[in-house]
DNA sequence: CTCCTCATGGGCAGAACTACCCATCGAAGT
DNA sequence: ACTTCGATGGGTAGTTCTGCCCATGAGGAG
């Protein structure tokens, strides 16, 4: 018996773009197994929609404002772990695919993917086994499970989450203050904690802390 | 009269995602007036469809493969200035956008609209009017059928070689007072700089003014 | 010649950052 | 039970940045 005739998968769209999710809507819509319940624009409000509507899929892009998609897939998977994640992202490195089924995802697509096969995906991940796009060459087992010392893995290595969320924050330009009144904490724990990234990264300017912040995945290049 | 009641818009979509197009194509095909008669996922390829099919407009993407949006922008305003290009980009940086009107393109949206917006753009283009989002602050919306001073409009130099180079060391984490001493000028003179670029920009931290630099090729994300 | 831009530089004030010092509290691990 | 680590926060100092004010001189455009 076919579930997906009776049930449907019911699919949160996690995408910074307003003119993608709409897009990724209207493919998506054509399937009758599945149902967009809702769309969010900012790592935060993905993660608070997930708590409240517990959608069956999150679509989840990587590079979003307030909370990356990494850092939003980790505290979904952890905090409500019947939600699935699948990834749909423009970055295909090893390292990066490996960062996010770490995190907690079950799917990872190139965006550059057709629309069959992110519906697939998104059935698969909904039926509890994971989808990770041929084209990645994945190995399961040597890339994701046995690489603990991956180069571009030192962000999720040296940093606390608490760390990577302010890293984060100021490298989209935020001061302490403003960060400390985000987080509801003092400006100078803000300063703290900077001083603790900065010391642990040997790094002692905002400049290349923003270029770390890049290269890590923790911000985007975008304004 | 109002031809495009008579006949529609012919529409080239060029974007090196697939589901993006897919997706634009899902939106676009909505609407009467508009008619998608191709997809493009590279410079080279678009320019070579926009030759021999002779789109009305073109839905241009920034960063594509082989040859990128700019460039392909110019080659067919050049060649084949009867084709209309509406730029579709995730920078609303004044620069870039001054860049893509210089290289021809009449129209340019961030990916974050609606697809309301961009049929919209797509219309007022196709009628040989400009349509810049209202939300990029460009000032010349009410001076669209002045369209021959644009370039004189954008022609208002952004960074001055020397703040290039300022701009580059502030990129790399240096201080004033390091800059300067490699200029052999003061660090006052560092800060005036500084503030030129800032102002000019309109970007108020060095995160930002990093993540600028290299957009611009003006650093490298490297260390 | 006059106006403008660019590059140069000074002063000042307030904000922000960087780097030290110090501490408490709870959770997790040995 | 003890230690370690993460998160919280305060104090102080010096540096750096950011944004204003001001100015001069060179060189180009009109």
């Amino acid at each position: 018996m076919n579930l997906t005739h009776i049930k449907r998968i019911r699919v949160l769209l996690a995408d910074d773009h307003q003119i993608v999710r709409e897009g990724l809507k209207a493919l998506l819509e054509r399937d009758k197994g599945i149902e967009i319940v809702g769309e969010t624009a900012d790592g935060v409000s993905t993660v608070r929609f997930a708590k409240k509507y517990l959608p069956d899929v999150v679509v989840m892009d990587i590079t979003m404002p307030n909370l990356n998609g990494i850092e939003a897939t980790q505290q979904i998977t952890d905090e409500i772990p019947d939600v699935r994640v699948v990834v749909l992202s423009m970055y295909l490195d090893k390292h990066f695919v490996a960062k996010m089924l770490r995190a907690g995802a079950r799917g990872y697509l190139r965006k550059d993917c057709a629309s069959e096969e992110l519906a697939k995906a998104i059935s698969v991940v909904a039926a509890n086994r994971f989808y990770i796009s041929p084209e990645l060459g994945i190995d399961f087992q040597k890339d994701v499970f046995v690489a603990s010392e991956i180069p571009n893995f030192v962000a999720f290595a040296l940093l606390t989450p608490k760390e990577r969320e302010v890293l984060q924050l100021i490298a989209e330009g935020k001061t302490s203050k403003e960060i400390a009144f985000r987080l509801n904490v003092s400006a100078k724990t803000i300063d703290k904690h900077r001083a603790h990234i900065m010391e642990k990264l040997d790094i002692h300017s905002i400049a290349e802390l923003t270029k770390f912040a890049i290269r890590e995945g923790i911000t985007s290049i975008e304004k």
